[in-house]
DNA sequence: TGTACATCAGTGAACGCGCGTTCACTGATGTAC
DNA sequence: TGTACATCAGTGAACGCGCGTTCACTGATGTAC
């Protein structure tokens, strides 16, 4: 019993220290990771990898997965850290949590949001998950709206997108204004697509003032919602 | 001459030969192009590419440079079909123009604007064909201060902000408004973001009205620009 | 107009490398009586 | 507590494949006199 799960302990060991050299290996060939080259540095034979994982594809997923959850707890947890009826200090909060974590992983934050791996389909639990960040930003919206600090926008949508929103409200805040989760789309949208300029080389010798840049492109995101 | 002129242009075609299969890999093999793959397409020996291009790497570079132009192409003559006064015509025009390539041409946009190849470095002369459609965006905010149908918001940004602005603005528009071009970067940011999240997978199972969301979002942008 | 020479396109073989995955195997670690 | 057996980790060789790039070569196409 003790010493099964001192084999089980080791295993798990294992499994962690193949993840956290793969990791490694992503920051230089990106997503085409090799098997091989992880098992060397582990000081294995390439075989012994599929002792933990049944496929090259299997640790890929299982990095995904895992870069999904940091990103989430990072995000969810820089929210929580600030007073709940703060709503823009949470908006920033959040939005400045999943920037300095993309910056932190550049390459993992790149398997994610970057270009699809060519030949790799990633499977269904990777859904939940990666809705956790638009939900952070989303959720701030709803407390807004509960306790009347924010109010929505007044305006009319036209119909397709009204019920696409309003349906995609049904799972965790019906009846949200659609109007509103519009602008919250628009934010998450927004945050992805300054993350992604900023790693992927588009602000270079544009933008040198990054953090303030950020800043002042989420504030004004965050007075397009209408966030007090 | 007229014999040499023959020759040449049977290398011409060639070359763009060879970039119209290389196109065609791109979008089963992502950026792993394989010269091999393009060779054996063509009915050819690889060795033989290396008479029309010296590497791989320079076949890739053609590639970038080729697609920055189209969509250059694409964004700079939707703007310039629409009457100049109409400047929240021109932004949608410009917008749908940008997402239409991509959508036409989703490996290239990849190759773009996803994740940056491993180990491939864009030479310099990528530079001033990928600034051509957030150019045409902020010559709508010119045009529309110009003729006086825009008014720059009134606000302050923060110093750091205010300078890389107004650094980025001396090249094409001396003077332009900071705050104003500020809100013309808000608009590129989250065009290259919505084209993204949608080429990318993201909003799949989300947003099925795909058109509209684009059309309403852009529309929250030109909101938040002020354009008429 | 015809001939000698230079340029160029494309071939085929080879170099040296890397990859994912399978398989039969050796030893060590655990389990059951 | 000791022994027989089962499980598991890791090895080493191999399969079959792909890749970018170099090199000496053959023919065809063009150029200069």
């Amino acid at each position: 019993m003790v010493a099964h799960s001192l084999r089980a302990r080791v295993r798990a060991g294992m499994i962690d220290e193949i993840k956290a050299v793969a990791r490694r290996h992503l920051a230089t060939d990106g997503a085409n990771l090799s098997l091989r080259a992880v098992a060397r540095d582990m000081g294995m034979v390439s075989s012994a990898i599929y002792r933990y994982f049944p496929s090259r594809d299997d640790l890929l997923t299982a990095l995904i997965l895992e870069a999904y959850d940091a990103l989430g707890d990072a995000v969810e947890a820089a929210d929580a850290a600030v007073d709940r009826a703060d709503l823009r200090g949470r908006w920033h909060a959040t939005c400045r949590a999943a920037r300095s974590w993309a910056l932190a992983h550049p390459a993992e934050y790149a398997l994610l949001y970057g270009s699809p791996v060519p030949g790799y389909a990633a499977p269904d639990d990777t859904v939940a998950p990666a809705s956790r960040p638009p939900l952070a930003l989303v959720g701030i919206l709803r407390d807004g709206l509960a306790d009347g600090r924010l109010s929505p926008p007044d305006e009319e949508l036209p119909e397709p997108v009204r019920a696409d929103l309003a349906e995609l409200a049904a799972g965790f805040s019906p009846g949200l204004p659609e109007p509103l989760l519009a602008r919250g789309l628009a934010g998450w949208t927004q945050l992805f697509g300054l993350i992604s300029f900023e790693l992927f080389g588009r602000l270079n010798g544009v933008i040198p003032h990054r953090d303030e840049h950020f800043d002042h492109q989420t504030a004004l995101m965050a007075d397009l919602i209408g966030l007090p």
